[in-house]
DNA sequence: TTGAAAGCGCTAACAG
DNA sequence: CTGTTAGCGCTTTCAA
């Protein structure tokens, strides 16, 4: 069924029949009305690809994430599909599986499918995998992770200095001087940053950042879970503990509850992006929760404003507020 | 950056190029090596939606399902994306969000794309969706939800009956008589089948099924909890609560809690698709696991297959065995 | 207001 | 082994 067998119906030319589908240019008001009923009639389906060669573009945004399984990541999906829906684009969902391997042939493969732009939560660090992706002349909305370049690039992010800062100030404003820190690979801006954040608020309170209790690991339970256990071996232990985000945190409260203790009396936690989509994740974790929904709907909306401007060369940071949700998993301790 | 300029620059014809990318027909040995090594330089990348045109397909596999943001869609797009990969294929994913009216929608919009199949947890119920999806002529793999047709369709899928039966059997034996359940619509297989189970279950075992305490809601948080609380108001309560999902056994155990009643010593809870991610859900559900990646897995190699086999009207009915898992959320009452 | 025709970038006969 | 050519289904000049 194409625009071809409509216009032989009809006995008229196919670029008429386009053109009422498009709604360009001028057609008299009669065939208009007929055309449209026969495309009903017969169930016609303009062919997408085709459309696409010749507008040179998918209408398509494309997703790189790390983990489609992290809630986080979910909703920023569900935000760029929003904003896709309302434009008329797509979406095409893609799992680096935190493998910047992978990564990079997903993107050559979205580019290859001629997508409008790409959101992306990067899990590289080489600045010229940037310059590459810069070179594509795509627009690349970056989040969560941001490109390691001097490249310009659309950006929404939280600012994960200061809210590291403000989660670790949380710990001391409970009265901990014992802290340790679980965080993701360093070429991750947001590991490194809510590293430095971290740094930053306990170095300004007169405590010391202890190097054992820096913990480096994956963004993965696992990870979390190896680490925990070897701080768990030694005779002293952190009062409490910060990771980097949620999967860290779940990793070594395991950890900390096949060791017999308990959450916050032995050891208090906090973490990033513990959304708790069921309600019942206990000891509730007291986190910083991004905007995820809201960081996709803008990247989107990047996106779309981009390629109906010709991609012009404006690029923004957005820089959106997170919320910190205190919950009893980082709750003073009553006593010493 | 295209065959043309990389054709040009050797001075050989298009279709030499071409042969050497695709490895189709022979080509001299040196001006292959030659061509490569352009490529490479030039940084070429094909047009893949020029090559969809004219292979009709986008290579491209189609999923829609109601919620990215429940975990056992999420492993199941996994799935389907890790076949698609290996098969060089790509997926575009979209969430229906419940809603029969975008399904439809969203299924124009993949058929549009010419995706080679689409992988499909249905929300609607009227067999004149399914004859349309029918007469698109690509394949549909349905999972979760089943088609209401006497249409053919590939499906893969657990047996819901006798999983309702099983889950429901375990409540039994553990010495409930008074069973409440949550489902959903109706119109949604699994919804129907699970209750289905449920009754069989029930009345083999000479207990009644009562309508007061059978609640029809959506499969969402607010669903289960609008329903428990309900049944909270009554003076006589069940025993033990089945849902149909885990999103409507959440909801049903926030009510729960918030009017001071414990699992499972007030009420136990068992459900379907209890999944955590996280370790850290509290109570731990009694739950019916389905195989989701491979769920994802068998879908999309169905996909692969039919596309190769230029869509042979094959239809299979895939059941696969989910796993139930005891935990505290059901144990058996001590004393009474 | 309409139609003819060029062409989007690529593949695949077909001919040489 | 290589080049020419005819489309894939659509949009969009350009003429009529």
């Amino acid at each position: 069924m194409q625009l071809k067998d409509i216009a032989k119906r009809l006995n008229i030319s196919i670029s008429t029949v386009s053109r009422v589908i498009n709604g360009t240019g001028r057609v008299n008001k009669d065939t208009r009305e007929l055309i449209l009923k026969t495309i009903k009639e017969m169930g016609y389906q303009p062919n997408e690809v085709a459309r696409s060669l010749k507008r040179k573009s998918a209408n398509t945004i494309g997703v790189i994430v790390p983990d489609i399984s992290n809630s986080f990541y979910a909703s920023v999906i569900k935000g760029v599909e929003k904003v896709a829906r309302e434009g008329e684009h797509s979406v095409i969902v893609c799992n680096s599986d935190e493998d910047i391997q992978k990564e990079e042939e997903y993107v050559q493969l979205m580019l290859q499918k001629q997508v409008a732009g790409l959101v992306i939560a990067t899990v590289g660090g080489d600045p010229q995998l940037f310059e590459q992706y810069k070179s594509s002349g795509i627009p690349f909305v970056f989040f969560d992770n941001l490109p390691n370049t001097e490249e310009n690039f659309d950006i929404v992010t939280i600012d994960n200095v200061k809210a590291g800062y403000e989660l670790a100030k949380h710990l001391v404003e409970q009265g901990h001087e014992k802290l340790a820190i679980l965080t993701g690979p360093q070429h991750q801006s947001s590991a490194a940053e809510r590293l430095q954040g971290f740094r930053k608020c306990l170095e300004e309170n007169g405590l010391s950042v202890r190097d054992e209790w820096v913990g480096v690991g994956e963004f993965r339970r696992e990870s979390g879970y190896k680490i925990m256990n070897e701080w768990l071996k030694r005779d002293e232990l952190p009062t409490a503990i910060f990771a980097a985000n949620d999967f860290l945190l779940y990793g070594a409260i395991k950890a900390i509850l096949e060791k017999g203790l308990s959450i916050p009396q032995d050891i208090a936690a906090v973490c990033f992006d513990a959304n708790d989509e069921t309600g019942l994740i206990r000891p509730q974790i007291t986190s910083v929760i991004q905007p995820a929904d809201l960081i996709g709907t803008i990247a989107g909306e990047i996106i779309l404003r981009k390629e109906k401007n010709k991609n012009r060369p404006v690029f923004e940071k957005i820089v959106l507020e997170p919320k910190l949700i205190i919950n009893e998993s980082s709750q003073k301790r009553i006593g010493g």
